[in-house]
DNA sequence: CTTGATATGTTATAATATCACCTTTAGCAA
DNA sequence: TTGCTAAAGGTGATATTATAACATATCAAG
């Protein structure tokens, strides 16, 4: 589980943002300003945020204005994987393994907003069924550790 | 997992709308007929169904025709148990067992858009983070056994 | 009946997301 | 360098999903 445990902040958005730069030159994908910009927004927080909040804060950068903008670098980053989206809240949220194929699941707490990724094996499930399973949706609300107390 | 088998679905109609007839009495809730007739209208079809596609039909049938009367009965059967929202699809879906205090986990197929519904437990997941767990969403997508084939 | 609570009718609007069309830019080959 | 092409971005309009606000109607209890 990674999200609610404290941790250099900062050293977590530089790996990050580098694990993203190596990714996409890997894969030949170009981290544009924007798409760069959306990121770093989302892993500053480690909270889900809705695309319109998203793109106000790059209309006060001078980087878009227009709703397609958010969408479109938000749109790139879900697709490779470095941000996941978050249905409950139709929010996105900055992957906390960016690079590694996995079925996120997410523990969302609903007083402080934070929102951790950790793994949910659906698979005997969907095979008790006889479901062939292809993508996944496991997102939990509740309190977390810090704001149980 | 209640919802890709063969069954007698009349029966299962019938049977769903008794149980909220009861369920209702018992708990002093009005079951009126706009409520009734979104709940008959999922039941009918074993697929999630959007707001405003529930809202035509019941235009059509003279049961109102703005979006707050879709989304009032909605509200009324998700509160009381009795029809579940995908969050995935921004739709609903009849539950397979109402009454039954349950933590739904859906198995949604992607080509006949059939939903099924059965359990996931979560709450180890949640206990080994230390989150104090209120609600899931667990969403499967893929193929169900007959579209497999 | 009267009354208070619940439900419905209706208009308007908020919040989220996409389309369509055109311009700009980056990457590449000649 | 130059021109070509594909990808990305700018922008206005629009689609889709959901709720606010307020008036009217219905119901169940006393
Ligand atoms: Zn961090
Ligand atoms: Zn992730
Ligand atoms: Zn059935
Ligand atoms: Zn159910």
């Amino acid at each position: 589980m990674i999200g609610f445990d404290p941790h250099d902040h900062s050293a977590c958005i530089r790996d990050a943002v580098a694990a993203a730069d190596a990714l996409c030159m890997h894969a030949g994908l170009r981290l544009t300003p924007v798409r760069r910009r959306v990121l770093e927004i989302l892993l500053e927080r480690h909270r889900a945020m809705g695309a319109y909040e998203i793109l106000e804060l790059l209309r006060a950068e001078g980087l878009g204005s227009q709703p397609p903008v958010a969408y479109r670098a938000l749109d790139f980053l879900t697709t490779h994987g470095l941000v996941h989206r978050i249905e409950r809240l139709n929010a996105f949220v900055a992957c906390a393994t960016p690079g590694a194929a996995h079925d996120p699941a997410f523990l969302i707490c609903r007083k402080c907003e934070s929102v951790a990724e950790t793994e949910a094996d659906l698979a005997p499930v969907a095979a008790g069924a006889g479901f062939e399973l292809e993508a996944t949706v496991v997102e939990m609300q509740g309190l977390c550790p810090r704001c149980r107390e």
